[in-house]
RNA sequence: GGGCGUAUGGCUCAGUUGGUUAGAGCGCAGCCUUCACACGGCUGAGGUCACAGGUUCGAGUCCUGUUACGCCCA
């Protein structure tokens, strides 16, 4: 037996001996030397550092790493990044919480300042909360970040990731910054990326702009409202917004309103004149067939106004209140004063009663239930408020680059295939360009400028940029060329532009920044595009989407030519998992009872695309096949050493090759199709078989020695290199800890087993002779189990009846069977009608 | 309302271009303390493949419709 074989093999602490050995060796590490054609590269998904892994990361990472080590075995050079998604309002939230503070930009930074010690006010929010810099506010960010990042890596190297975790990045870094910088700056160069003021949906609460990407409809309680205007009567779920009104509008083709159309009336209780219009999108079925047009209720308010060319009445802040003065042509009267500071929801019931009381309101409002656009973060429904912000060009707007997202779309490999129709569905459906500009703080802020004139007025229209040698830049502490900070906000000076990019304007440009765009040209043309994005369904939309977006304007191709869509971890009774449910399973626990390998089992047992119900039964079953992997190998190695030119004289050692041969030829393809599950699923039917029947029958000749017994021996080698290098990218550390028993080097950077080789050592084996053996051997098995007798209780004959060539085959092997099965006699005889008749002793 | 997916023993899932008697694991029951493994082994019971039509010599598999559940989008 190898000097390496434990007495007694255990499971315990693989984790943490292998994940520090493969650190030391540089296991993963990336050798940038190899071609293009060599490397596999893999842009992973930068999880969001907030606290703490869910059993959901557990589940996709297992299943990247399990396709990374098939192709780093295959032969390719794997490049396997981490990144961390640090930026962004999920950090600034939990910063907050965390913390006890909020950002208030108008402070100024003071770095004596003591900042708050952390975890004292996770729950007090709002008020409670102390104000600090944007500057001061952005380094805790980095701090709680920095912390979380460190747990989350740790956690990662337990589950045996093999990442290369010497080329991390976080989506805030310099690095990240410059990227999203220069990408940007190119777009704005090419006229992809402008300044609009337009109508934005914007959170009251979050104060900031979002974008299309980012909405939910959810069902809200609501009312119509029937008002009257003059002897018009409209329904409205937004009474307060009359003062907004600048027109109404039924369809086009509706008699009863026809006659009405280039009418003017005057508007409830403040008298505005408004034109009555048609355009058909008014529903005639929809409440009285005709509505307000305000500015701005809703998104079809913004078309109506944008196609009827109406003009602007605004009375929401961007807090959400009223504001303290009427919009242009309204009238500041008593009505107005009631109103004015108000919140949405106050200014709505003051309206209604303003309206009863002048008998405006027909009736009693009829409440209803409707969808509400809110932002997916918020709590508020959202308004919509003119403001000047920056788009980017993702054929919204534009319908020939509609048409090529779309067949980038179609280029895209993708794992499953239906998963493209949520791509498709998404980009047929795009209302306009994607608005990237956030007002928010801890982000990447634009690399721009704009001039201010001798009067004061700020130029929006011709930004000053920075060459991308600067970059990255912070417009608010660095100075545009030739202009010095004393100008800083002057007249005749400059001023930054204070807004930061929506979290995807970075996160779309993970392969860019992981694989080192224009930072380093030589490392790019070895990564650049991609093989592989792998992540969830729920952000085809947005990563997706969008990290398409910007390889097609800025490189016109693909970021990866395959897409690997993960499913979502459900609870035992199959619904997702999600904090607010509570029901979220925490991994450190599971992978401290059963083990890394036992849990990435699990995970690697949900296919691509399919959601996967959490099954602590399953985790179970995964440490039962290392525990048995284990003991397996122990056997196997107990062995004498295997001569690796002995002659492979027994047709049962064949017969085992030749089927093992073809295991891994299905392994082998179900891995090139991405299909993990199944090539797990074939490896390990088979290595039970292999425990069961194979073993069983050859540990007698095997323990006899000779000829018949160094067949034996070099067979089980065979397979058992064979099998731990198919088992290796699943169960990573049993795998590794019996490779170093008798082998040189991490079995991860292994050949993947050759079918060929398998098969050229099998010479021309029958594999019918371990199907008929393992058939009779089971027959015998179940006799002496239906006699309540031991399976090691003798058998005085067996009489087994088939075709000549099941009994040649049988004949083939016949030693190793009577030796399994303790059996005296063995009779044959030839039949058409296959049967097994046994006489224990 | 539009799109996508799923439906197979108590549970979780395989079932590849239609082809013998529909498979596996878990769970359950019975048996075996056996010299790799009792954190084990062996054996067994258990399914009218959601429903209704259709195509076919033949349908879990293909077509149409229905139902239920899940997700994406409006």
């Amino acid at each position: 037996m190898p000097a390496g074989v434990p007495e007694k093999p255990s499971l315990d602490g693989l984790e943490a001996r292998w994940s520090e050995l493969w650190d030391e060796a540089g296991t993963y590490r990336f050798d940038r030397s190899r071609a293009r054609d060599d490397v596999y590269a893999i842009d992973t998904p930068p999880p969001t550092v907030s606290g703490s892994l869910h059993v959901g990361h557990v589940f996709s990472y297992t299943q990247t790493d399990v396709l990374a080590r098939f192709w780093r075995m295959r032969g390719k050079e794997v490049f396997y990044p981490m990144g961390w998604d640090d930026n962004g309002l999920p950090t600034e939230r939990r910063v907050q919480n965390y913390f006890g503070v909020r950002c208030d930009p108008s402070l100024p930074y003071d770095p004596e300042a003591t900042l708050p010690p952390p975890g004292g006010r996770e729950r007090g929010g709002g008020r409670d909360q102390t104000p600090v810099s944007r500057q001061a506010f952005i380094e805790l960010c980095h701090r709680l970040t920095a912390e979380d990042e460190q747990a989350f890596e740790q956690l990662f190297k337990t589950l045996g990731l093999s990442v290369d975790w010497t080329i991390t990045y976080a989506t805030i870094d310099d690095r990240s910054r410059r990227a999203a910088q220069r990408a940007f700056l190119r777009n704005l160069a090419r006229g992809e990326a402008y300044q609009a003021e337009a109508p934005t949906l914007w959170d009251v609460d979050f104060g900031t702009a979002v974008a299309q990407a980012e909405l939910e409809d959810r069902e809200r309680e609501g009312a119509y409202h029937r008002i009257r205007f003059g002897d018009i009567e409209i329904d409205t779920t937004r009474p307060e917004l009359i003062p907004a009104c600048v027109a109404l509008v039924a369809h086009p083709d509706d008699e009863r309103f026809k006659p009405l159309f280039g009418q003017v009336v005057r508007t409830p209780l403040f008298g505005v004149e408004v034109p009555v219009l048609a355009h058909g999108l008014a529903d005639p079925e929809k409440g009285s067939g005709i509505a307000m047009i305000c500015t701005f209720g809703d998104v079809t308010d913004v078309t109506w106004w944008r196609e009827l060319d109406l003009p602007v009445r605004s009375m929401l802040g961007r807090d959400g209140r009223v504001l303290s003065s009427p919009p242009p042509g309204v009238p500041a009267n008593g009505c107005w004063s009631e109103l004015a500071g108000k919140t949405v929801k106050q200014a709505q019931a003051r309206m209604v009663e303003m309206l009863r009381e002048s008998g405006d309101l027909v009736g009693e409002p009829r409440p209803l239930k409707h969808p509400v656009k809110f932002f997916e973060k918020g709590d508020r429904p959202l308004e919509i408020v003119t403001s000047r912000q920056w788009y980017l060009t993702n054929g919204g707007r534009d319908p020939a680059l509609r048409k090529e997202l779309l067949k980038r779309g179609e280029e895209l490999r993708w794992h499953p295939p239906f998963m493209r129709s949520r791509y498709d569905n998404w980009v047929e459906g795009l209302t306009g360009d994607w608005l990237i500009s956030r007002q928010r703080f801890f982000g990447i802020p634009f690399p721009l400028w704009y001039r201010i004139d001798d009067e004061g007025q700020v130029d929006n229209d011709r930004p000053i940029v920075p060459g991308e040698h600067r970059l990255p830049v912070d417009p608010a502490s660095d100075v545009p060329d030739g202009y010095a900070e004393s100008q800083r906000e002057q007249p005749g000076g400059f001023t930054p532009d204070h807004d930061v990019m929506d979290t995807w304007a970075t996160s779309s440009l993970t392969p860019q920044i992981a694989g080192g765009w224009e930072d380093d040209p030589d490392l790019f043309a070895r990564v650049f595009p991609f093989d592989l994005r792998p992540q969830a369904h729920e952000i085809i939309r947005t990563w997706l989407f969008s990290t398409t977006v910007r390889a097609h304007l800025e490189h016109g191709s693909l970021p990866w030519t395959d897409a690997v869509i993960s499913g979502w971890v459900l609870d035992p009774d199959r619904k997702k998992m999600s904090k607010s449910k509570g029901n979220v399973v925490t991994p450190i626990d599971q992978l401290r009872q059963y083990g890394s390998d036992a849990v990435r089992h699990w995970a690697a047992s949900g296919r691509p695309g399919a959601d996967t119900a959490y099954d602590e039964g399953q985790i179970k079953v995964g440490k039962k096949l290392a525990t048995k992997i284990l003991n397996a190998s122990r056997f196997v190695l107990s062995q004498p050493r295997a001569d690796d030119e002995a002659e492979l004289s027994a047709p049962l050692d064949r017969a085992l090759l030749v089927r093992l041969a073809g295991v891994v030829e299905e392994a082998t393809a179900a891995f090139e199709s991405y299909d993990y599950t199944r090539a797990l699923e074939r490896t390990e039917t088979f290595f039970w078989s292999f425990c069961d029947d194979y073993v069983e029958l050859v540990k007698n000749r095997a323990y006899g020695g000779g000829p018949a017994g160094a067949s034996a021996n070099r067979s089980l080698a065979m397979a058992l290199s064979t099998l731990l290098r198919l088992f290796a990218p699943f169960l990573v550390f049993v795998t590794e800890e019996v490779w170093s028993w008798w082998q040189e080097g991490s079995v991860h950077r292994q050949p993947w087993p050759d079918s060929a080789g398998l098969r050229q050592a099998a010479v021309d084996g029958d594999p019918i002779v371990l199907d008929v053996v393992a058939e009779v051997l089971g027959q015998v098995r179940r006799a002496k189990s239906e006699a309540k007798v031991s399976q090691r209780a003798p058998v005085l004959r067996v009489v087994v009846r088939d075709t000549s060539e099941r009994l040649a085959a049988l004949r083939a092997a016949q030693s190793d069977l009577r030796d399994a099965g303790s059996i005296e006699e063995l009779i044959y005889e030839e039949a058409g009608e296959p049967s097994v008749e046994i006489t224990l002793a």
